[in-house]
DNA sequence: TATAAACTCTCCAGTTAGTGGAGTGTAAAG
DNA sequence: CTTTACACTCCACTAACTGGAGAGTTTATA
């Protein structure tokens, strides 16, 4: 199939998936005539499979691991575990310091009047040493 | 002052100084014959502001926005706390994207065994169409 | 059959907020 | 007087695309 449908199948944009090709995430044929992409059902597999895995946060690097264990027929559960706790400990810590930092925000948002007067703790915080 | 000493007390790096004096974000003078950037405790400020900014998840745009207000003696505080709530939001959507996330991936962490074997429904999930 | 619309291609530039390094010049210390 | 520490510019790179120009291809319509 051409670009366009693989895109739509996979809910990527077109650029995304030439992308995703120039990188060399996903391997389509070429035409040699008219030098359009031709995309295999595999290829869409793998391309959804990312857009998947993309969602989920998983980089692009992270995904071409993930996409060679998913094609490797003896790979262990293991790894992919592994892969996917790490991320979960990532967005661990990224939650704490963004729940950290909304109680920094809603303590000086809370403490600012808003009104037409210059008076601001919340720039008064930032120039403060 | 020279940059090195600007850097060290905005607990920035000489790098990221440079950088916020060519995109403009700070103006110091510039010694005509040595090349030297000269930062004066008004810059100084200016940096230690960002710095502070920066940490709390404002932009380098919203950083100039804030700057701006923050030299306006006419300003209202209104504005700096539109800027801080919008911010709010954002990680709010952050949040709730990011809890979403963990939830998923925890899920799909405690069916997979983790062992030897290549079942694994971590991969299943992200190739079931 | 002609043409217009829709699709595809490559290549280049820009995005964010810096970081790393090469090559070179300047200032301060021993 | 030389070493060391600092400063400068310029270029390239990061992640993961996105936008656009300019050109070729395929499909639908008049």
């Amino acid at each position: 199939m051409n670009i366009g449908k693989a895109a739509k199948l996979s809910n990527l944009t077109v650029k995304t998936v030439r992308y995703y090709a120039d990188i060399g995430l996903v391997k389509p044929l070429k035409n040699n005539s008219t030098g359009y992409r031709d995309f295999s059902d595999d290829d869409l597999a793998q391309l959804q499979f990312v857009a998947k895995a993309r969602k989920f946060n998983f980089s692009i690097q992270e995904c071409e691991e993930l996409l060679s264990l998913y094609s490797d027929k003896n790979r262990s559960s293991k790894e992919v575990k592994a892969l996917t706790l790490d991320k979960i400990s990532e967005i661990d810590a990224k939650l704490i310091e963004l729940k950290y930092l909304r109680h920094q925000l809603s303590f000086l948002a809370n403490n600012c009047k808003g009104n037409d007067r210059p008076e601001c703790p919340i720039l008064d915080a930032l120039s403060d040493g």
